[in-house]
DNA sequence: CATCTGCCTTGACCTAGATCAACCGTCTGG
DNA sequence: CCAGACGGTTGATCTAGGTCAAGGCAGATG
């Protein structure tokens, strides 16, 4: 692993508070990949032999049925660790992860990490705050599929990408593919795309990848955000 | 806190592997809160001021909108410890907490938790594991709102709660009121018992809250159990 | 015993959003 | 330069499941 990376994990929410000899020696163990876009990084069902930390790139957890149908349960960005509870249960992995965008992913062995865990408090307490942040993330994901519209799930989307904007204007460049924004909100390309549209009526003005927010306020009221997110 | 109440703690999945005298230590400084069915408990944006262990009964962890309609996320059951991530972070509940029947509730302080959790590893370590095992409980809840139809959740609740059963007849007695079971999977009471009736095709008869399974096994292939949840 | 209240069921209807199909830029590789 | 391939948009249609309204039934209460 070469020194940036380290630096890159020590700057993780996981590991920021992790005392750094305790980093180094999970570091040694560990190996940094560099996948392209559509590689599949583990499967549902499988063991957790590794903690996966993004260092850079976009990965999708894809959720799939017995008979091939597959949803995106989330969307992990740099800095993100995943899959902490399938090791720390030592359970098959309940999703699988494909690479959205080409990415480096550090490999920590799920082995060292789990002895790791058992003898630094320090580390199992950032465990255990990454997990909490997670289980209000997943919290937050189910109340929106269950009492947003597809179309306040757009605008509430749209005003957590702007959330260092309290009120008044605001421009985004969305990077991301609009297929993976819509399946992460539970939803078709073709719904956000009309959905998008939809939103002109509360101030959004849309060229391609390029949106303008008139008033982030008003989307956000109209989203029924809460300010717990 | 009385000493049978101490006895019921110490069997809870959170506090099941945390050493006697720790558990005695916060049980001191707990007191135990019975409270009828339709009783708040928190409030969504509020301060988390105590652990909740439920020791006997269920509660329902909703979630709100700014124009009060609500929404159901989890119901907790006997045993259950919530809401950990709110006290770990210092953030405001997520969810109120409403009682579904009466329940008898151990209320431990989150001042004392927060300490014991960083002096005691074995407890960080604990909760932790409870974070991990509720993480993958909400994302099976994702997953099964993203990907399954309401018949194939309804499916995929019985035949959960009579997991002991592999395959051939069962019988099972809803005790819960089927407006929470539906609120839970995410669908009206209306549709809950269409799907019922529905379910006949695959081998379900009803009569009242009795329920019987020609075939377990049969009644999970239509729900599309994956064997991970 | 009669009444009421709360829970469940049933039927008729409606709508959000999925699906299907066509089409349009833009980017890539020959 | 052209031909695909890919991502996004748009329109037409379909349907799962929500909503609304009307009973039915059982347990509580007078």
């Amino acid at each position: 692993m070469k020194a940036s990376d380290r630096a890159t994990l020590g700057r993780t929410p996981m590991f920021r508070d992790v005392p750094p000899e305790i980093c180094d020696r999970l570091a040694i163990g560990a190996f940094v990949q560099t996948l392209p876009k559509g590689a599949l990084l583990f499967e549902q069902g499988g063991e957790a032999e590794f903690l996966h930390v993004l260092l850079e790139g976009r990965c999708g957890l894809v959720g799939a049925r017995s008979d091939g149908e597959e949803c995106v349960v989330e969307i992990m960005h740099a800095g993100s660790a995943f899959i902490l509870p399938a090791i720390l249960l030592e359970a098959p992995y309940l999703m699988s992860a494909r690479v959205l965008e080409t990415s480096r992913i550090a490999m920590i062995p799920a082995g060292p990490l789990r002895r790791a865990l058992d003898q630094e408090p320090h580390l199992m307490r950032a465990a255990a705050f990454d997990l909490a942040r997670y289980w209000r993330i997943l919290v937050q994901q189910i109340k929106d599929l269950k009492l947003r519209s597809a179309h306040e799930r757009v605008a509430a989307h749209l005003s957590t990408m702007c959330r260092q904007t309290a009120a008044g204007p605001a421009v985004l460049n969305l990077d991301q593919e609009f297929r993976s924004i819509a399946a992460k909100l539970g939803m078709t390309p073709e719904s956000w795309s009309r959905s998008i549209r939809q939103l002109e009526t509360v101030g959004v003005r849309s060229a391609g990848r390029r949106i303008e927010i008139e008033d982030v306020a008003r989307l956000r009221a109209f989203a029924g955000v809460d300010g717990l997110q």
